[in-house]
DNA sequence: TCGAGAATTGTTTTT
DNA sequence: CAATTCTCGA
């Protein structure tokens, strides 16, 4: 027997040899999916003699795929980094970019991250002159997700709309897309639409890429939405050979359009599919395992299995109550630390429900010292000063983008204020000018309503834009990231604020030139400011991670998918907070579900040992709330909990308030509907209330409010580090705008956002050829040469 | 134009 | 409670 093969079940080697045609793992749990993903790679390269590159994995981060790649390079060495691996944003954007033109993008398109579609909405429903109070960005944003997410455009949603309000929103939506193209950048959901959308009309296009991608494996296939389905089900025509693998039980995405029909679904669409049931819990104790069975029975969709370990029994789990969200962070902490003997720090994961509740323990850590990393929360790239220094890079690589120039124009302050954006703005819409172009043409007092003071304004700014901009030929990434924070006056500004803010600040800002000097720093080089741009869109909080760095982790039950930890401690088992009241006020029993599979998710991931805990009261939203044991809990049978009341002096446990909350986080009876489990319903005692916030003000722990603690400076470290995707990018498709253009007077030529139409004047200006072109659809323009990217042709 | 202070508003989970 | 938006005076 091959070597490869040796090292497995034998349920799992019949997974990796079964190559050819479409394979369907369920993999619970542990059961060592990803070692058979990385085999059958490695197989499939070995032993069948296919081509790496015919072979296209898809994870569902970026931090799955690395290590995915490096495992398969460990098993066939360097033949192994050709493969692709990827996950499915960045597989799509990599075929976008070579295609893009096809759909009237340009090659070195946006992205757009969730921050930027809301802003771009708030914008389309002003435009449209409607009420931002009824049509709140928010919903609009999230309806509009769910259309893509299904694979539907706003012609779907005019198709469905059965009343004024729908029509108006499918409107929205409509605009939305228009205005999207005009600013040449996608939403995170337009990569994959956008990409279906370039099979489906370009044959030619699919064929070649289905001709490639011979072999197609996809992982966490449980959490795939419509559109990705369509996408792999497109890739995968030609050839056949695609394996998924996933766990209709660890399926928690549903809110973003995953649909467990696509389990179902896949055996229609491919036929003759092999199933294969991987059952064995290589990662879990007996204990652990059986407690994480009980929870997950109490579902009724899903498909039976068990699972199953030879491990031995280990602890039972650990149930601590305490009086309030503090103790038990106090609680949790402390107990980390009084056993890191047996367990060092960074064996230890602390999950939650929600991102607010990191808080508490963050400050517990700052408090006791303890080693943490904090996943998730505010994602670093979505913070104002990296969104600013990157809305100045974007506005480097091509100024089309409105949301990024709008961005800087008066970050540093320089004077412009909202009025003269406003008269921009509208002169933009007016004349059908990018945000950029209408401050040259202001700049150049073209601009009715624009000021002689405010033109001044606008030069400098162009100036500044227009010395960085010549800058950059010469320039490698790093230095380039350096320019623009020290000529913009960015860096000065915030050394002159000199509060601790502004200091942490700074610390990102160097952190994030820090990243820049990890891409070639060849000067001029066009496609590490492209790439430097998309990694920085698409990067997640995950991705960060690195298991080698002995921190105790923290981070919501959601990031910790995939991952697995000896110690962990689930915190917050509480009715309205775990399941979330979201999921209660629905009445339906399917939201229910996924929350008790989140539940499983967070439990599976203990190896040795696993804690639940969770707070009689608790601070939400500024007000105490009295909480009652999660019904999770409740489904765990007694003889595999370890109860611990926590709660101490003053507090009687199960008595005091408890005539009011029933018995505090005592266990709900089997069988009632938790309706208000304390969360959500408005009046349980006001006097007790107060009582209970006055004891909170004396315990409040103010000390790590606003010192970022050196701890805090977790991101400094693991590297954006998917240089290796580079290899696959390809050339680069954009034109060299140093020497002028390459038309000419009479030249008939396509511009990105109003088609085709003849130069008819090209003239050089101070800082750049202006060409002036009669378009078919829109009549004569002047544009800056530079900026409109005019394609001969 | 811009800052300070007031008012308001919000809570799931994320590529 | 905390973060964001709004309002108003200079």
């Amino acid at each position: 027997m091959s070597e490869l093969l040796e090292s497995l079940n034998p349920v799992q080697r019949e997974a990796v040899e079964a190559t050819e045609g479409p394979v369907l793992i369920l993999a619970g749990a542990g059961s060592g999916k990803t070692r058979v993903l990385t085999h059958r790679i490695a197989y499939l390269i070995s032993e069948r003699g296919v081509a790496p590159w015919n072979i296209l994995a898809i994870t569902f981060t970026n931090k799955a795929a690395d290590e995915m790649r490096e495992r398969v390079e460990r098993l066939c060495d360097e033949d192994g980094g050709k493969v692709w691996v990827a996950t499915f944003h960045s597989t799509c954007v990599r075929i976008l970019r070579q295609q893009a033109e096809l759909l009237g993008y340009s090659p070195n398109f946006t992205i757009y991250d969730s921050d930027d579609q809301k802003t771009l909405m708030k914008r389309v429903v002003k435009s449209l002159e409607l009420d931002p109070k009824m049509y709140g960005e928010k919903m609009l944003c999230g309806k509009v997700s769910a259309w893509k997410n299904a694979c539907k455009g706003p012609d779907d949603a005019f198709k469905e709309a059965g009343d004024f309000r729908e029509r108006k929103i499918a409107e929205i939506f409509e605009n939305y897309q228009k205005q999207l193209l005009a600013n040449d950048a996608m939403d995170f959901d337009d990569l994959l639409v956008n990409t279906v959308r370039l099979f489906k009309e370009h044959p030619d296009v699919l064929a070649s890429y289905q001709q490639r991608l011979r072999y197609i494996m996809v992982d966490e296939y449980q959490d795939t939405n419509t559109v990705q389905f369509y996408f792999i089900s497109l890739l995968a025509a030609a050839h056949r050979n695609i394996c998924v693998v996933g766990d209709d039980d660890q399926s928690i995405y549903g809110f973003r359009g995953a649909d467990i029909r696509n389990i179902l679904d896949f055996e229609k669409v491919f036929t003759g599919v092999k199933v294969i049931k991987l059952e064995q819990n290589y990662r879990s104790t007996k204990n652990i395992l059986d407690t994480a069975n009980h929870v997950i029975s109490h579902n009724f969709s899903r498909k039976s299995k068990t699972l199953w370990t030879d491990h031995e029994a280990g602890d039972r789990v650990d149930l601590r109550e305490y009086d309030t969200g503090y103790d038990e962070a106090e609680g949790v902490i402390t107990d980390i630390m009084e056993n890191r003997r047996s367990f060092a720090y960074g064996e230890c994961a602390v999950l939650y429900r929600t991102n607010a509740q990191s808080r508490l323990f963050e400050e517990k850590c700052v408090m006791y010292g303890v080693p943490y990393k904090l996943v998730g929360g505010v994602n670093f790239y979505q913070r104002r000063e990296i969104k600013d220094v990157i809305a100045y890079l974007k506005t480097l690589d091509g100024a089309r983008d409105d949301l990024a120039v709008q961005r800087i124009i008066n970050v540093p302050k320089r004077g412009i204020g909202q009025t003269t954006v406003t008269r921009l703005a509208d002169f933009a819409g007016e004349k059908e000018l990018s945000f950029f172009e209408a401050v040259c043409c202001a700049s150049a007092g073209e601009v009715p309503g624009v000021s002689a003071g405010a033109s001044t304004k606008l030069t400098s700014f162009l100036s500044l834009i227009d010395q960085l901009s010549s800058m950059r030929s010469s320039l490698g990434l790093k230095e380039l990231v350096e320019a623009v924070v020290d000529r913009s006056g960015y860096r000065k500004e915030l050394q002159d604020e000199k509060t601790v803010e502004a200091e942490t600040r700074l610390e990102n800002i160097e952190e994030l030139i820090n990243k820049a000097a990890e891409y070639p720093d060849t000067p001029g080089d066009r496609e590490a400011l492209t790439q430097f741009l998309e990694e920085v869109a698409l990067i997640a909080d995950v991705d960060t991670l690195d298991e080698d760095e002995n921190r105790v982790v923290l981070m919501t039950l959601h990031g910790a998918k995939g991952l697995e930890f000896p110690r962990v401690y689930i915190a917050g088992m509480e009715e309205g907070l775990f399941p979330s009241i979201m999921s209660m006020n629905t009445g339906r029993e399917e939201d229910i579900e996924e929350e008790r599979r989140l539940c499983y998710v967070g439990i599976t991931r203990a190896k040795k040992k696993l804690t639940l805990t969770c707070a009689r009261q608790r601070m939400v939203n500024g007000e105490t709330r009295f909480g009652i044991e999660s019904r999770f809990v409740s489904e765990i049978p007694d003889d595999l909990l370890e109860r611990r009341n926590e709660g101490k002096g003053g507090f009687a446990p199960g008595g005091g308030y408890g005539s009011r909350t029933g018995r505090g986080c005592g266990r709900p009876e089997k069988g009632s509907n938790f309706k208000f489990g304390g969360y959500g319903s408005s009046s349980y005692g006001n006097s007790l209330d107060d009582y209970y916030s006055y004891d909170y003000g004396v315990r409040r722990e103010p000390s790590a409010r606003y010192g970022q603690p050196s701890q805090r400076i977790t991101r400094t470290d693991s590297s954006i580090s998917s240089g290796s995707v580079s290899a696959y990018m390809g050339k680069s498709l954009m034109a060299d705008k140093s020497s002028g253009p390459d038309y000419g007077v009479g030249d008939r030529v396509r511009h990105v956002k109003f088609g085709e139409g003849i130069v008819t004047a090209i003239e050089e200006g101070k800082r750049d050829f202006e060409v002036t072109v009669d378009f078919d659809r829109i009549g004569s323009k002047k544009l800056f040469a530079s900026f409109a990217k005019l394609q001969k042709i």
